[in-house]
DNA sequence: TCAATATGTGAACGTTTGCTCGCATCTGCT
DNA sequence: AGCAGATGCGAGCAAACGTTCACATATTGA
């Protein structure tokens, strides 16, 4: 317990140039038990009041740390929401390219059938989150790079897969409907999870993206 | 010009509930180009400086008003995003519904391209007013629900026609069809426009959206 | 053992921002 | 013309927020 916290003058006006940068890493384990902390309870707080309801020192008592030590790692909120956004999309990454190596010769409706389940899991871990990370966050500056960076992830593993199987999928643009998939789906996805519709709309409308996805991606007759 | 502003006491400490609807409807013909001039502000305050970099007192000084003006019609900086996202919603709804009547009867692929032209108009008009108001809001509490509300209004001149045109379309759920095309299609389309793409890319994806939606609504052998 | 260093604390400050209120000005109506 | 109500004004307050700093405590390493 502090004896003697003294005044303190506190001198700074108000910088708000906001970096985005980790500060400083951890050394100790005790620190990086805070720092996970605070990531941590930056989710938590996201997904009850939103990127607006952010607050440095919400999220601090949510850690259960003080404001000072959160300032030490990081220089601002946005540099909580962004290494919570590398954190999340490391995940999301990793995962999906797994899938994909995972059904790498397998029939294209298999594939399909891998990687919706794949993504649809992603969503149900935890649909807020995810969404507020993907929808919510303000798209200026070096965070909105940032963060289209870490969607366009998700297209090189999928980029690479479709051009590996070329020999088993119609004629297409390979760049485009790497565009065409990865910006399509996974917004559906989350308005899915949103939306909350009923476990059997949810199968049904599962069951139409298959049949697209299907009737898109496999040989058949040339159509008007 | 006031002559003696007075001090002024200034009371009120911090209500902070922001509620949502308008607050009184303007009478005379100045106020209704009051209430345009601050939403048309609010639409070029949030362009430039996003939803966070949207103050009262910014869009007051944008639409030549003052504070005080806005606060008599508008009970805060929510209600401003409402009011405009209904106007826009309401746009963007009649041009649908628009386009679809006016194609009723032609062939699908002839719908689909129609369909996605009026689209990628309209995504075309203001892409950074539509994003953000699309993605950036916050989706909590009662503007959550006005969201989604304004999104869903698409489905219903879309369910409408895909009942209609039943006979021409394969076996669907046709209220999964719905549910898929409306929460992919438009995101899609923002992506595209915030992507900025080459011309040509932007071709390239609009053929393979196209593809997509023929091979899917179109009549063909079954596939696996 | 004990200094050097890493980590943690929280009160306080300067800004920003939402919002109101006492008035001044304008319009429509009779 | 003249008045009642509608509209417009804008300085200023209070709350909220980000941020810092002087200090306390824990850990490490020699």
């Amino acid at each position: 317990m502090p004896s003697k916290p003294k005044p303190a003058p506190a001198r700074s006006p108000k910088p708000r140039d906001a970096t985005i940068a980790p500060r400083k890493a951890p050394r100790q384990a005790r620190a990086r038990v805070t720092v996970e902390a605070l990531l941590d309870a930056t989710a938590r707080v996201l997904r009850e009041s939103g990127y607006d309801g952010l607050t440095t020192n919400k999220v601090a008592v949510a850690a259960g740390v003080s404001v000072g030590s959160l300032y030490q790692y990081f220089p601002g909120k946005d540099a909580l929401v962004i290494a919570l956004l590398l954190r999340h999309a490391e995940h999301q990454h990793g995962a999906f390219q797994r899938a994909l190596l995972h059904v790498a010769d397998a029939p294209i409706p298999a594939v399909i059938d891998a990687v919706l389940e794949v993504l649809a899991a992603q969503q149900d871990s935890d649909p807020e989150l995810a969404f507020i990370l993907m929808n919510q966050l303000p798209r200026v500056g070096e965070m909105g790079q940032l963060i289209a960076y870490s969607e366009e992830k998700l297209s090189v593993p999928l980029h690479a897969f479709l051009v590996a199987r070329r020999g088993d999928l119609p004629e297409l643009d390979l760049a485009a409907t790497t565009f065409l998939l990865t910006h399509a789906i996974p917004p559906l996805l989350q308005r899915m999870r949103i939306a909350r519709p009923s476990k059997e709309k949810r199968r049904a409308v599962f069951q139409e993206l298959r049949k697209m996805l299907v009737a898109y991606l496999t040989r058949g007759p040339a159509r008007t």
